[in-house]
DNA sequence: TTAAAAAAAACGGACGTTCATTTTTATTAA
DNA sequence: TTAATAAAAATGAACGTCCGTTTTTTTTAA
């Protein structure tokens, strides 16, 4: 028998990192054997290893192939952001974000299960210079809001898109993964909006930045 | 040989559970075994089942201990804070916040573990109702910030403040176990002060709000 | 002396992986 | 178009190890 064509090899390995992949996910890498695996994905024991050196290779595949899909979704959600900087922009953002998260719960599943049983190895690049990277896409517009005067003065416009949009995620993880269950008191929609809001003008009256001039000239003066 | 005393019972119960604890944070629950925890805990297998049913009640009891230490913590910062919408109180907040991530990152692990083996079963608990636990403890001060005009119209304190809680967390907890480095360009100094900064006043400038009225007006209206 | 505690041995089963064997099928020759 | 071929692919039993837990035995100390 002569050597399967790439593409049956790929529909193979595609119903058997679809099997794994549920599994990992419903209850953990160390609990799943290779003959749950085997089974879910209809192929015997043993043949798994024609495609896959190891269980831990599985993860790894299943992490590469899922790592792109994530990098595709962000860059079509930075692509429709035309002015990072203004309201409806981030909360925009914040949906798109609320929107990969749910839709793609196992990735972030098994992202903490890379934390767990590989100090993130997989994954680290997620965060890895991540404000260079905004800073790489929105650069120009970052500085044409600058100077259109649209930022507070001292805000660096990066770490500061960066901020919101670790925000958006950490929001609909808890809520999604950690059984938050509106822990902001919130509907998802209202969240979105005071988080937006927060980030844009902040949670003080501009009466107020007098007031604590002292203490706020501290905080501010990173 | 009559029973030994409570305080014996529990000092061995806690060479059990630190040993237990530092495997399952090093190689997780799964991959820990009964006797890896007996041999670091210089006890022999069938001794642990004398203080614990199953494997899983051992986590269920650390679990339960690092609850009431977190907690403790969480008070001790809490009641340090005196007026908690100021930035200085903030820039604390975050400070302590830090600590408590850096100095107990094993408690976030084992949340993680929790997670992804338990669907987050025993520290639910931790999120669930965490903005109105955050009323109940600093309601009147939100009410009184209100009434100064501390606070920009529409800002609600409690979600507000809970979402700088979450931030913060959120900042650390990337940094420390998902290999941030330096996510947000910044040292962590910087960043609790561009964290700060953004929460109090945000990053957009006051003589934008006319210009993204529109937008604007839309995403504040939560 | 005696019952609790500790240790050791034993249990049945499951684990990841290997391997000898059987089945399959793209290619080749008829 | 068909039949033969041969190597890849698939199989499942087998391997050695380790698992969580139970049971039995030994040690301990009030």
């Amino acid at each position: 028998m002569p050597k399967l064509s790439a593409a049956v090899i790929q529909v193979k390995k595609d119903t058997i990192e679809d099997a794994a992949r549920e599994l990992f996910i419903k209850q953990g890498f160390h609990a799943t054997s290779m003959r749950d695996i085997s089974k879910r994905a209809d192929v015997s024991l043993g043949n798994l290893y024609n495609y896959y050196e190891t269980k831990e290779s599985i993860l790894e595949s299943i992490i590469n192939r899922y790592l792109t899909v994530i990098d595709e979704y962000l860059k079509t959600i930075f692509a429709d952001i035309e002015e990072p900087m203004e309201p409806a922009s981030l909360r925009k953002l914040g949906e798109s974000v609320g929107r990969l998260v749910n839709e793609h719960s196992d990735f972030w599943l098994l992202m903490y299960i890379d934390v767990l049983e590989f100090q993130n190895r997989h994954f680290r690049k997620m965060f890895d210079g991540i404000t260079d990277r905004f800073r790489k896409i929105f650069g120009p517009r970052f500085i044409a809001a600058e100077a259109r005067g649209d930022l507070r003065t001292g805000v660096d416009a990066a770490p500061a898109f960066t901020a919101a949009y670790m925000q958006f995620f950490n929001y609909f993880l808890v809520e999604k993964l950690f059984g938050g269950n509106q822990h902001l008191g919130l509907t998802d929609e209202q969240a979105l909006n005071c988080l937006t809001k927060i980030f844009a003008y902040g949670v003080l009256s501009e009466d107020s930045l007098a007031r604590f001039k002292k203490t706020a000239n501290k905080a501010l003066s990173g």
